[in-house]
DNA sequence: GACTGTTTGGCAGCGACTGCCAATTTGCGT
DNA sequence: ACGCAAATTGGCAGTCGCTGCCAAACAGTC
């Protein structure tokens, strides 16, 4: 677990290192071809942990969770989204904040592809839309006080006004990545989710 | 299991309905007083089920999860809240026919104290809230048809912008009772709803 | 090649939940 | 009041995700 200089780019320099990327890597792609295969909740860890080679103990130990088979590691994307957002200048309204952290965040994914498959999974599977939508849950806490500062302390609770200008924001790219995965990932998800805050926002 | 007709109010005619009734209650009571104490994720199903003297496995025959123990059946906030906007005039708009739902089944809750408990609970358990957006995106889908209808369908993708919609209503609706539960109940949830709408729809 | 620290696999166990079967309880017809 | 049928219950074993523990296999260093 020591995180040994390894030079910035290239190969690692142990071998343990090359030997934790492979493994990490067939046991995600096996699980996210099983999952695809045979869906989600009927995919066992038993079954991902034999396909791949390794035990379930040693699975458990690169991934804690199932959810976290699912790949394109979606902890990244609260990080993104703070960090895009608190780098904004202060004048930067609340709204256009949200939307470059959230375009920021959709810029993650590798290919057009693999994002429509991830979605459609988790769109597909209530336990996963569930565990994401938990994720959302802690986003929002760590963006409260990052929206709190560029709202107007006119009147009430400035706490809960942020919360449901984060949670609308986040209402929106759910709203627009399911429309997405319903058209089968025609167009831009920003599209969308733009179209999405204009009704809401009338 | 026989839904025998008994008379609509009073006790029920049978010994079963009775006993069964009896053993919900025990059951339900004994859940939520061992939830709030010890917290949710710390109470399991073999101390309820020891301590309001049935067995795990006719715990599970009265309530299918650990989540319907919590009570105040979540899933009749979805009947009442399509009902409720279904059975609005037409010309009643998406927003005020949400804030009508919302309050309806605000309105659901027995006590303002049981209310402040299970929110309570809600908020500061993750397994649960991960359960109850699950649920709310249920409710959702439901309502999907009943607003589209209510839309303009000027441009783009109505399901989007309908889905767009609910989910504010519902983000408004976390973001009021997150606030109600932070100030020990203080005030009306709707109050705060439409704050919170109102700090959304500027 | 011996020594040290890392990684691995197996096993037992927990907690939610289900299927199955036998025992108990209740209702009803005679 | 008795007995049969239906409803209800309890216990047991098993599944699945997940964890702690311990011994064996392994990479890296001297």
């Amino acid at each position: 677990m020591k995180q040994e200089a390894e030079t910035a780019r290239g190969a690692p320099a142990t071998l343990w290192d090359r030997t934790r990327r492979l493994a990490s890597r067939e046991i995600l792609e096996t699980a996210l071809r099983l999952f695809t295969e045979q869906g989600y909740d009927e995919t066992t860890i038993a079954q991902i942990a034999r396909e791949a080679g390794v035990s379930q103990r040693t699975l458990f130990r690169y991934f804690g969770t199932k959810e976290d088979l699912l790949g394109g590691n979606q902890d990244r994307f609260g990080q993104v989204l703070t960090d895009t957002i608190s780098e904004l200048p202060a004048e930067v309204g609340v709204w256009e904040a949200l939307r470059t952290g959230v375009a920021a965040v959709l810029a993650l994914h590798d290919s057009r592809e693999q994002a429509l498959e991830r979605f459609r999974l988790l769109h597909n599977t209530a336990s996963l839309r569930a565990g994401w939508l938990e994720k959302q849950l802690r986003f929002q806490e760590d963006l409260l006080p990052l929206i709190e500062v560029r709202m107007d302390a006119a009147t009430g609770s400035v706490g809960a006004k942020a919360r449901a200008v984060i949670a609308t924001a986040f209402a929106c790219l759910d709203a627009a990545s399911m429309t997405w995965v319903d058209n089968d990932g025609k167009g831009d998800i920003i599209d969308l989710y733009d179209e999405c805050l204009a009704a809401v926002r009338g």
